[in-house]
DNA sequence: ATATTTAGTTACATAAAGTAACTTAATATT
DNA sequence: AATATTAAGTTACTTTATGTAACTAAATAT
């Protein structure tokens, strides 16, 4: 593993929105809070994937997560400041893919 | 593997830049053609990786490859018009990740 | 004949992702 | 009382992707 002049801010976004998953996540939940089964159906993820990726966004303060006492149990997910400021990024993503892909 | 409602567009485009250093390759390219060993020395990736994402990315239309009969061989890199239009996405990523991470 | 240089490739080890069955908790049904 | 149901996960196992390091090809220079 060289250490060289890669660029540190790109590199560490892509860490997080570059796993499998993760950008598809976050998008999922651009327009409110998602239950764990709703987005599971709305993406063709796993549980056990889904699960990973969410704790991790949760840790990086991009989602949170909201446990409901109710019977059955229900989660909900949804974005913080800091993940809703993820708009334009996805937003762009969306743009340049519609016009070149 | 569930067909279900996933944004088409965004999937397609994080098939593509979000694989492991690939939007990191887009990047070191931004600012004019590179050699594969320059590539290979600004990124602590290895020569394997390297050569199979540039060829995806040539395939893809993303990169041009341009070999130099010279002694040693000389192969450049460069972004073509739709490598160029990602500028915004990684700049937008760039952005969020000054701001937030 | 041996060394040098660039742009890769090959073979193998480790880590991440995919798949499917299982678990837990609180009820509702038979 | 035993069984079923439902959401939100977890566990065990297989397959794919990535990391590592040594090797190759071509065209010279020593």
């Amino acid at each position: 593993m060289k250490e060289t002049l890669l660029c540190p801010r790109l590199s560490k976004a892509m860490e997080l929105l570059g796993k499998r998953w993760t950008a598809l996540i976050v998008h999922q939940l651009m327009d409110g809070a998602k239950r764990f089964n709703e987005i599971e159906s709305s993406l063709p993820i796993s549980g056990r994937l889904l699960s990973e990726r969410l704790k991790e966004l949760e840790k990086e303060g991009i989602v949170q997560r909201t446990v409901f006492s109710e019977v059955p149990i229900r989660v909900e997910y949804n974005l913080t400041e800091k993940g809703l400021a993820l708009k334009e990024v996805v937003g762009g993503i969306e743009t340049w893919s519609k016009e070149w892909l």
